[in-house]
DNA sequence: TTATTTTGATACGATACTGTTTCGTAAACA
DNA sequence: TGTTTACGAAACAGTATCGTATCAAAATAA
């Protein structure tokens, strides 16, 4: 940390302008994609001087990386002492964060990258799903002690097997099913069996 | 069909060109994705002229959907007389497809364009994902006849979660296990219950 | 043959972004 | 007070792509 010296001389950085700039960054990345997002579209929006941006981000993928960083929130484990309860209220989260304009397309957008920046998709992965995964994984074992699922069930692989199915849920949506219920059809499936 | 009056006089286009061009652009797609793609590039790549293009293709749009639909090739529906002999088919030719070089970039930028341009997402749904369903509710139905799943189960949906797992691990590969071996799995999950 | 159209090549002006520099102002500290 | 650093705005040269236009050669039909 070279935050722990603060005796630098002279002005500081301002964090309101390093907050819009993150904030601008994630809506164009939404909105346009990583490619066609410029910077100077980004400090336009941020109501920022270029300059500002190019003095603290060396590269686009190191900005954007920085503004996926920020989105981190806090995953609250739901202990409602019934399995199908916790896991509503993990879906209905999930679906809050991945189905708002913005989360739908930040997501998108994310995942599009996995292949030419493995980066942003690693952030990803240990910024939000790791979190989930473990907050999924206390959700199980509290089932495993209410005899709810079997004690050998694989708690990793089912929320691989979610999380993929929102994906694939949220990419190709059948126009016939809600969002949650075609996720818990599918998860019923995986949890009670044919 | 503008083709079946073949009265036009004059010389008539290349098909060579316009051969080269879808491949050029399949490949480009892959391998910088369709914001980062030019016209010019694909122009280049093919040994084609810019004009050309221009002339067959109002938008990048219209040419990378085009190049896309190009792509189709059949679907074998396997009967081997077993369940898991036809599923390990499905997932081998699955994993042809989707990991190699090309094919993997290929697909991960058609799922990038979904929120931006969902008519990608469409054409792949109703070529190569359509396709898979279909076979995969045949196969599906030979098991229930032979009493290897119950009569009930929803193919559909079986296939959907299928689906989102293999991208989900395509995305987020684990490095202990490998990709086939992961899928099958999760697809035991599915359908022989925890 | 002649008429017609496509071909690849090249040039064109227009637009957009890059990353850097300069500038006067603003905000911190001593 | 002065020193130092950051700020936003603007200008800069360089590069890349856009979509159009022009050209002579090539390919087909009448």
């Amino acid at each position: 940390m070279t935050n722990s010296n603060k005796k630098t001389p002279g002005r500081p950085r301002s964090i309101q302008s390093h907050q819009s700039m993150l904030k601008a960054t994630l809506e164009l990345l939404g909105e346009v994609g990583f490619e066609a997002m410029s910077i100077e579209a980004i400090a336009s929006r941020a109501g920022v001087g270029k300059t500002t941006i190019y003095r603290r981000y060396k590269s686009k993928e190191e900005l954007v990386a920085d503004a996926i960083e920020s989105m981190r929130q806090d995953v609250v484990i739901p202990d409602q002492g019934n399995l199908w309860r916790d896991i509503d209220e993990l879906i209905e989260n999930a679906a809050q964060i991945t189905l708002s304009p913005l989360g739908r397309k930040t997501v998108a957008m994310i995942i599009s990258s996995a292949s030419s920046n493995p980066q942003f998709a690693q952030i990803y992965q240990s910024k939000y799903l790791q979190p989930r995964r473990q907050a999924f994984a206390v959700v199980i074992e509290r089932a495993k002690k209410r005899k709810e699922v079997p004690t050998d069930l694989d708690s990793g692989l089912v929320f691989d097997a979610m999380s993929g199915i929102m994906l694939h849920a949220l990419l190709f949506q059948s126009t016939t099913e809600s969002w949650s219920e075609h996720v818990r059809r599918a998860l019923y499936l995986l949890l009670q069996g044919p």
